[in-house]
DNA sequence: ATTCTATATCCGCCTATCCGGATATAAGGA
DNA sequence: TCCTTATATCCGGATAGGCGGATATAGAAT
């Protein structure tokens, strides 16, 4: 159990494509390969920004095959869970609204599992 | 008015002072002074973050004599309703506690007005 | 075993941001 | 007017953080 400190969730969150993650998380469940599809950024960009927010502790990952998939821990967080209510309300405002539409767009042309 | 980006917000209160800072704002107007002696800090530091957090548009200042008061601006925006809600539970913990202490006892030997 | 796919990490480069002493500005009081 | 207090801004130096191509690792398929 990571220890987390408020500051660096708010660090995590100032970073526009990490807050664009942030808001695709609280569809679910969500890999690597889906996120460069969605972001339209390299592999390598996607990763370090995954590996930032799971060191801050606010994702948790999971393998399964060649894929790992990531999603918000949020349950009995205070902030988390604050934050989550707040970044539902941001999926249908831009630019969240057109990653959510790539995302499920990608979703019927392929499965991560 | 400011129109106010979510990920300057964060960006804001991912530095460790500025979010000691707004807990402090929760209670009211400050001024400068107050929070140089609270936070126990160079006053061109107080008043740079104090200008990082205007400028984003989470507090409004007030000219008083040779005072300048701030205060958060948080009503009717979302995302800062939900954060000022946040932060107030974030008093009772360190080190913000210690500072709302400082606080109230620089106030019994200073008045800024 | 070899190849392909998915992911993580490394690396050099570049920009953003923080720090706090020094300086500028502004208001009040003597 | 001159001095003191309060605040804002400037500046150079240091650190943090973002970028993405290249590389390493790992699992699945042939």
């Amino acid at each position: 159990m990571v220890i987390i400190n408020d500051h660096q969730v708010f660090k995590a969150l100032s970073e526009p494509i990490r807050l664009r993650i942030a808001v695709l998380l609280t569809e679910g469940e969500i890999c690597v390969c889906e996120l460069t599809e969605v972001l339209r950024l390299p592999q390598s960009t996607v990763s370090r920004h995954m590996a930032r927010l799971k060191s801050v502790g606010m994702v948790s990952d999971r393998r399964g095959g060649k894929w790992t998939h990531y999603r918000w821990v949020g349950q009995r967080h205070p902030l988390l869970d604050t934050l989550a209510t707040y970044l539902v309300g941001l999926r249908s405002k831009r630019p969240h609204k057109g990653d959510l539409i790539r995302l499920v767009r990608y979703r019927k042309t392929k499965r991560c599992e």
